[in-house]
DNA sequence: ACAAAAGTGTTAGACCTACACCCATGG
DNA sequence: CCATGGGTGTAGGTCTAACACTTTTGT
């Protein structure tokens, strides 16, 4: 056990898949490798973790270099370790699930100048470097479940915002339609929704009342040993 | 990017939570540390990653190494890479989850005189090396958690099985009594647990009849996107 | 006959599902 | 006044939750 300490070959990585919510589209983060075999290709943010930093900090170190947006929420994923997912050595990556702040989320847009873009996830997506379709994969089954049961939704979205960008989030996310008047019911059930004040205009038709998300209330209801649950037509 | 492939000092482990399940308790499966600062301390089974395997690989390995004890089932946990987490040097370990087979489960028990050992989870576990009680309670979490949407707990039952075992073993490891009518009401009409014509005489008491699982009609269900839910009483 | 564990039904109320029209605004 | 998107109620059916006694066996 002693001795393996400088015996084993084995580097350790980190990626974020990180997703972006607008105009009720999903996006992915992606960045244009430079160098390398995969030159050219486009993969996830990433990169090695250092000897002084821990996971999380080596992710959110590698979003900041790389992409400069700022993250509005951010958990472990699945750490990938297969022998071969990287030809030059033995690489394995701890993947991480990043959701971003649509305040921060249109400050880029593909170009073909840029090395850091957007991706829209339903267009045929690239070819990604490494085994990144997989992780991209994974992360998206897993946001995807998660929207049943935590309000992580809310995290793609403003801090205020018209009730229907939740609907049309759900709906882009799951792929299907819900009954607007059964979701509005249950999420309005739950308490932790709140209408403000505020007001949207839309381009065009009736204003939207604002609301927001009750971070307060929720994890009140979270300690009452409430469990949300969203599966719903 | 390149070069830190010879610059990095980080050593890569995994560490194994593996449960067992019997006569209405739930147990754990610990190792005694033979050298090292942690000397004497029980510890999740584990070790260091070998250059040409897998991480899945790995677990597997040191389990049939340390323990040899056989795995029903096996799923990736998370990964723990704080920077201090191992006093002897920088040491990220990917972290399972397993489930014991109860047929291989009553080989062992615990005497002095050894270094492998089931301990009961609600006694008081003792102080475990490194960070291996965080690891322990994340696993329990994902354990408890997991039982009420996939159909794990009958990997920590005999292929056969009284359905009271089934009751029990819910209400051990989430720690609550259920209702046994509606229990069995709910399980039975999902369709995947078969009653079998074979017969169980407890020491003292009626005979039960055993069931069983049945794993395609479960796959079935699942095809057709069934979304397994067990959140009663 | 007693102790121990297995086996079994009903009912009231909560929750889910399906469904379509009116409202407020800008052009 | 038209186009656009926002906002709203009800009824039938299904599922959940609460609840306790009888059966089968061994001693």
């Amino acid at each position: 056990m002693e001795a393996i300490f400088d015996k084993q070959q084995i580097s350790v990585a980190v990626d974020a898949v990180v997703f972006g919510y607008s105009d009720k589209k999903l996006y992915v983060l992606l960045i244009q490798q430079k160098y390398g075999s995969q030159k050219g290709k486009w993969a996830l943010p990433g990169g090695f973790v250092k000897d002084q930093e821990s996971l999380d900090q080596a992710v959110k170190r590698e979003l900041s270099e790389e992409t400069s947006v700022s993250i509005s929420y951010l958990e472990q994923l699945y750490t990938f370790g297969d022998i071969n997912r990287d030809p030059r050595a033995r690489v394995i990556t701890v993947a991480y699930l990043g959701l971003v702040n649509p305040n921060d989320f249109s400050l880029k847009a593909y170009t073909d100048a840029m090395s850091v873009a957007w991706y829209h996830i339903d267009d045929k997506l690239p070819d990604l470097a490494f085994d990144h379709n997989i992780i991209l994969e994974k992360a998206l089954n897993r946001l995807r479940r998660k929207l049943y049961y935590e309000p992580i939704g809310f995290k793609l979205l403003d801090k205020y915002f018209p009730f229907s960008d939740l609907e049309f989030l759900y709906q882009t996310i799951l792929g299907r339609s819900i009954d607007r008047r059964n979701f509005r019911k249950k999420i309005m059930s739950l308490g932790f929704v709140e209408l403000t004040d505020q007001v949207y205009k839309p381009q065009t038709g009736r204003p939207a009342k604002l609301y927001t998300f009750d971070k307060i209330a929720y994890k009140a209801l979270k300690n009452q040993n409430y469990y949300l649950d969203l599966r719903f037509v």
